[in-house]
DNA sequence: TGCCAAACGGAGAGTGTCTCCGTATAGTTC
DNA sequence: GAACTATACGGAGACACTCTCCGTTTGGCA
């Protein structure tokens, strides 16, 4: 890649990042992002032939952040119940990192055509590492796709209605001592 | 209201709820719903200014199904749990109805600016006398819009990844269980 | 220095929501 | 039934957005 094109490429990068984190996906356009980086919506279609895939590059970083938060959940030396809570809230606080991704990236969790694909993968190998670590603590018939919908669809609303953490944390225990209940009926 | 407004808005309601229906909030278009209803743009936009407005008009049935749900789930001879996942399977299944309704619903929850407040005040009093019905069954500290906010957020992954039934009541059943778990840590 | 593949950028196509305003008509009054 | 007026209609178009095409510019190399 030729130095301009890497230079622009950098700054739409940062700059979309800091807009999409400040304001969500639907409030920023591309034209805005184009303008904030100094190059024309040509220049920056070159680079990311759609706004998802400008996204996708945005949150590039996340999926190497996923796998430490599970090392770390399983390494607690404290009851499932306290491990799992830890993994479900990091997971969530991961989601709702940026405006609108819980929902984008929850939504594509079983579309293998959908640009955040690799990301979902990541995100589900990583409850299925957290359900194998916790050796058969769960209920039956929970799984990395359901325990990865449960958490994204909390994120979602919290992340939509801006909820404080308390109450994404009151959910998300909710949803920790259900999977953790043996089902009695 | 001049007989033909009112000819008019009952064939828009019409159209457009079988258009949303359909094929979701997002990917129809208020000209699709105009020509579909035999006026023009104009037409449309005095009847409804705003395409939420439209919506709202299209789920307006819907508050009075809520309270028979709730009145349903009290009534059932059966273990607590029975009740209120049935009560959480209606829920959802109304939110589902009209594809884009749980996030829009959901998110709406802590808005009393929304065009949709009343509705979820309905809502949320439907799941504030089932907590009162089930005499306590329930977790500490769970309330009315919590319940609401899980369930939507179920809801708005379902609607959004048009997940099958079972999948669905899976879900709804970790969250039941969540509920009705006496917090042990 | 001259070349050219690569990158740039802006005009504009296509689509969406929503508005303005001249025209048509329902309903009332004589 | 005719005239009148408030109400409703409908389409052109303003504005915003995503994305494309293509003539122009420029970085890197011989």
């Amino acid at each position: 890649m030729r130095a301009d094109a890497q230079r622009n490429r950098d700054r739409i990068v940062e700059v979309a990042r800091e807009l999409f984190r400040a304001r969500g996906f639907d409030a920023v356009s591309m034209d805005e992002v184009a303008k904030g980086a100094g190059v024309g919506p040509g220049t920056l279609y070159r680079h990311f032939p759609t706004k998802e895939s400008l996204y996708d590059a945005i949150i590039e970083a996340w999926s190497e952040k996923v796998n430490g938060a599970v090392d770390r959940a399983l390494a607690l030396e404290a009851p499932a119940r306290v491990r799992l809570l830890a993994w479900l809230s990091d997971y969530a606080a991961m989601l709702t990192e940026h405006k609108g991704a819980a929902a984008r990236i929850t939504g594509a969790l079983g579309d293998p055509g959908s640009p955040f694909a690799a990301k979902c993968q990541t995100y589900l190998g990583a409850n299925q590492r957290l359900i194998e670590g916790m050796d058969s603590a769960l209920r039956p018939g929970a799984n990395a796709m359901q325990i990865s919908r449960l958490v994204g669809g909390v994120a979602a609303v919290a992340d939509n209605s801006e909820l404080p953490a308390d109450s994404v944390t009151a959910m998300l225990a909710v949803i920790a001592d259900g999977l953790l209940a043996s089902v009695n009926a």
